[in-house]
DNA sequence: TCCCCGATTAACT
DNA sequence: GTTAATCGGGGAG
């Protein structure tokens, strides 16, 4: 088919990467041998000198895979409950990486429903977590070659127009807060969040109502 | 060794 | 719209 991207196709700056994987297909295979294919409407992209990025205070044993080859996957522990996936960029010696936030579930419902119980179709996949959730990516998956391997590949699917890509603040990130590095499909109704919504405030003065 | 906090989500009011 | 839950990483001491 060659429709899968190939190593090459993550060898460049996670700037690049992000918007262009939008429209494209995760496939992954469950263990089992059922195929699940969801569709990129979300995605943000991380810089080596990102201050809201894992890996810009140097290598430690869990950013490690950030720090290799790109086309692997970085996969990691988020708030001690739920796990996230990036595609790691650029090239080896260099942490980039794109994180999935949210995709159209498109194969294999009945599996991910299996795993996120009898949610909405619309749920399966918007936001991070969620996503990982259905498509069964844990630890066990950090590292996984995205370009070679049989677990999980992406293949180039619709093309999304530059018109149809908005841009904005990262969700959750305190630090680089004004990198609008957030892309996604405009209308697209399977987004973590609204595009445009800012992310709620840590308290602070100017979030209160001065009367 | 301890302690704080996060690339979040789900269940509330 | 708000908030508790939850735990590993990594900086500080």
């Amino acid at each position: 088919m060659g429709r899968r991207l190939p190593r090459s196709f993550f060898r460049r700056s996670s700037l690049l990467v992000a918007p262009a994987l939008l429209g494209t297909d995760v496939v992954r295979v469950l263990p089992d041998g059922t195929p699940l294919r969801a569709r990129i409407v979300e995605t943000e992209a991380y810089e080596p000198d990102d201050p809201a990025s894992h890996a810009f205070r140097g290598p430690t044993a869990r950013n490690t895979v950030m720090f290799g080859p790109p086309g692997h996957l970085y996969v990691y522990l988020a708030y001690g409950v739920h796990h996230c996936m990036n595609i790691v960029c650029g090239t080896e010696g260099v942490a980039s990486a794109v994180l999935l936030r949210a995709a159209e579930p498109l194969e294999g419902l009945e599996a991910m429903q299996r795993r996120r119980g009898a949610v909405p179709p619309r749920d399966l996949c918007r936001g991070p977590g969620r996503w990982t959730q259905a498509f069964a990516v844990d630890r066990a998956l950090d590292g996984t070659d995205v370009a070679g391997g049989q677990d999980l590949w992406l293949e180039r699917a619709v093309a999304v127009s530059p018109q149809r890509i908005v841009a904005g603040p990262r969700i959750g990130i305190t630090s680089a807060a004004d990198r609008p590095w957030r892309f996604c499909v405009a209308e697209s109704r399977f987004l973590s969040r609204p595009e445009g919504a800012l992310s709620r405030p840590r308290s602070s003065a100017a979030s209160r109502p001065s009367r």
